[in-house]
DNA sequence: CGGCCCTGGATTGTCTAACAAGTACACATG
DNA sequence: CATGTGTACTTGTTAGACAATCCAGGGCCG
């Protein structure tokens, strides 16, 4: 009958806390975290701030050097553009099997209907029902590794729309026209032409973003030379 | 120039060796790991134990619930399958890029030449030039984040494979064959064929995997079984 | 005789306190 | 002005301890 809802671990409490306030854009980009600075805001002890540090870092929301704090992470054009590559080439894949089928996710027509509800709205309620649609595609075809790295990508996504402020300039009615796009030729199970117009509809905010994080090529490519991992 | 030799982190090095040692298949599957035991064996207090063992549980090589000991993954055939699909579901964009500009990546040819060469050994030796020339081709696109999900997907085909004992059915000659061919489709231009290829390619071992790792569809499908060790 | 409670041991989650090691920046010195 | 040093800050790691939880085995009651 409980629903589960004390989170039962501190770490995982605090971890969700900080994430869904890098995503939504309270932590600029290179903000700094130290451990003992989390330990006293959220009064737990150090220990307990390392492991919620430590489970951001494993999921790419901050990023540390050994013995360096760890500050939330800077997307550069290249990571902007790596991101977008890679979810692509996913999710064309899954617009394939979908449409191998003929089989179009009730989800993905829901988050549509969702979409087009909302249509006045300003640009920034959009991307919410904008990357439901997406997921539920992605979800739809039942792969629980297909998914989790999808989820990762669109929580990088949505990251790197939280760091670049001005931002307004989605155009509801063409996603709502795209997405019916996809969702037709998924129907039609024209897989091949539904995979390139995924590639078109991507494109865009890709560019789009790359624009804005500005001409960083990435995080770390201007001190000197390579000190990589 | 200093080639970064110790591991610097106790964590660290405790997480890459059990990793090691699973891949190699000296854990079987359900092989629990107490925080204290890690720690003992390793000679460091049970804090850094228990780091190490919630990095591997961050990578799906450990599982663990809240307040259980952690315990090497089982992988079911649910679990195979959503591995090879997935993994094909990235290695067919990345072909279909590859076909495009008609690269054929010299990473990928080096470890085809090296899989001709001890062609004649026995099938365990033909796995790991096997899963390079994968990794090959994915890598050469250059995309960080599709080569990361690549690398962790071949991770646990890897895992799976140490799990299954009797598993010498490959046959090096087929792959060497079905490796050139891919080679050939990709200098030819032909994606599309390519990508067909490769799930006919993925297709034999995922069912042989499949078959060996027995009738269990899911890892917690069945609770009154075995439950040994 | 069987089912249920309940009490132990075992294990994890978390805390406090502390020391060692490494980095970064300011400062003093040549 | 360049260089070396030192100090403060932060992280890596340890030790010990306590509460909460889970599992199993035994005793009690029907």
């Amino acid at each position: 009958m409980a629903v589960q809802l004390m989170t039962v671990s501190a770490v995982q409490a605090i971890a969700d806390d900080i994430r869904s306030k890098i995503l939504r854009g309270e932590y600029p980009a290179d903000t700094a975290f130290t451990e003992t600075d989390v330990a006293a805001r959220y009064e737990v002890a150090r220990p307990t701030a390392k492991a919620a540090i430590e489970k951001l870092v494993a999921e790419s929301m901050l990023e540390r050097r050994t013995n360096k704090t760890a500050k939330v992470i800077t997307l550069g054009s290249d990571d902007v553009r790596d991101i977008y590559l890679t979810r692509a080439r996913l999710e064309k894949a899954v617009l394939l099997e979908l449409a191998e089928s003929r089989s179009v996710p009730p989800a993905a027509v829901a988050a549509q209907q969702d979409l087009e509800r909302i249509d006045s709205g300003s640009g920034l309620d959009t991307v919410e029902p904008d990357m439901r649609f997406h997921m539920a595609l992605v979800d739809s075809i039942g792969s629980p590794r297909t998914s989790r790295m999808y989820e990762s990508l669109v929580s990088q996504v949505r990251l790197c729309m939280a760091q670049v402020q001005g931002l307004e300039l989605v155009q509801p009615e063409r996603i709502v026209r795209e997405h019916q796009h996809l969702l037709d030729l998924i129907g039609a199970g024209d897989g091949a032409a539904a995979s390139a117009f995924l590639d078109e509809h991507l494109s865009r905010p890709r560019e789009r973003l790359v624009a804005a994080v500005g001409g960083v090529p990435g995080p770390e490519a201007e001190l000197g030379s390579s000190l990589d991992t």
